[in-house]
Order: C-alpha cells, then structure tokens, then sequence
DNA sequence: CTTTTAACTTTGATGGACAAAGTGCTTTTC
DNA sequence: GAAAAGCACTTTGTCCATCAAAGTTAAAAG
C-alpha cells in the first residue's frame, strides 16, 4: 500500500518540521532562538509559525524579561500528537525502504 | 544545532519520498504501479518522475511486455545514497525529538 | 475501425516559500 | 534625550512548485 498515506501536510515544510523538532524538545523556544537554530529570516519564521498556530499545533506566549518583550513558543498536546503521527508515519516509510 | 539542515531538498516532496521509497525496495517498478500504489494524477506522477531523473536519482527502462511497452524506473547509485542520507538526517531528527 | 491503455507533455490555475523592506515598540548607547 | 539597535512581527512582491485536466502518440484489444 501507500507508503507516504499518513504524512501529515503541514510537515512538508522543513521549517515547520524544525519548528516542531525543536519544540518537542524544549518547553519554550523563543522567537529569535528558533531563527537562529533554524537559519531563516524572521519574515519567513513568522509566517511558518503562523501557519502552525493557525493548525493549533503550537501556541505563542507573550512575556517579559526584565522589562523587555519576551515571545516564546510552545507546543500544544494537538501538535505534539499530530507530529508523533507524522514521525511514525516517517518511521513506516523508512522501515519499508530497507 | 540545526536539526533539519541535512535533509535533502528533492525529497521534501511528498510524492517524490515514496517514489523513492518504493525504489529502494523494489529493484524495477512501472509507471502504472507507482501511480497506484502513491495514488496520484499520471501527469503529477511523469512531472516527479522526471524531477527525479533530472537529480539522477533514478533512471528509465522502456522495455516490453511480449510487445507493449512497458516503462519501468529504477533507483541509481546515486540516488541511494542520496536517499539514504536523508533517512539518516530524518532519523536523527526523530532522535533529537524525543 | 473504434475504444482503451500506457506514458507521457502541455496548459493553466493556485498556492507556497522566501527575501526584503516597512512598522511599532522598547531598550540601550552616546 | 536623541539616535541606534533589537524584537517580533506584517506587508509586498517575486518566483517556483504542485496539481488537475486535457491533449498526444503509439500500440493493443475488441
């Protein structure tokens, strides 16, 4: 049968699977982390982030250090299940090629 | 460190993925079989095809059946390494996400 | 011969990725 | 306290990819 069925959409991007790989790891990812361990530009990271809230697959959350604006993102129990779906769904298609 | 800068940019396609993952499991497969077993459009398929065959990741066998034509693709050298680079950096993707 | 099948190519619409520039707010530096 | 810089975006515009649908060519089946 079909070996890429169950690959989720959204995670075609390779910055919203870096997105994610990162929050699954990391309770709290600022803005600027993410573009730094990612390597794109914020215009471009803002709008996959978007993207991912927009799927309920991560949440943002508006803070401060000191007095200085503080954006973190974290994954949501939605995302966290939608890219375990996908990881397995990946980890079936490399099964089956080998 | 950036856990998606070794993905390889061909294979974020979907269907372009389990072309490949089909190939690597199966020494020949003809066109009508990859169309469906990935369950796409014959000219989306021809389009990945020949992406595919322009990377030099698989190649082309216009054989016959008794005297129809019959065209089969097949993994490269190449492409396997390719491939299997790819599975590797997804895999230590998953690694990192867990 | 007409229809069907195989394996495409062409066409055209849609949408996504991306960089660059602009924005508003705050903080740091001089 | 004015200027510069940083943060977290939004807007704009371009380019490219995806995809379906229709057209094409050749051969085979009915």
């Amino acid at each position: 049968m079909n070996p890429i069925g169950n690959l989720n959409k959204i995670f075609e991007s390779r910055i919203r699977l870096g997105v994610m790989s990162v929050l699954m790891v990391n309770e709290e990812v600022s803005f600027n982390d993410l573009k730094q361990m990612l390597e794109v530009t914020d215009g471009n990271l803002a709008s996959h982030l978007s993207t991912l809230e927009e799927s309920a697959y991560i949440k943002v959350h508006k803070g401060f250090i000191g007095r200085k604006t503080n954006t973190t993102y974290s994954i949501t129990k939605a995302g966290e299940k939608a890219f375990k779906g996908h990881l397995a769904a990946l980890e079936a298609m490399i099964k089956f090629s080998s």
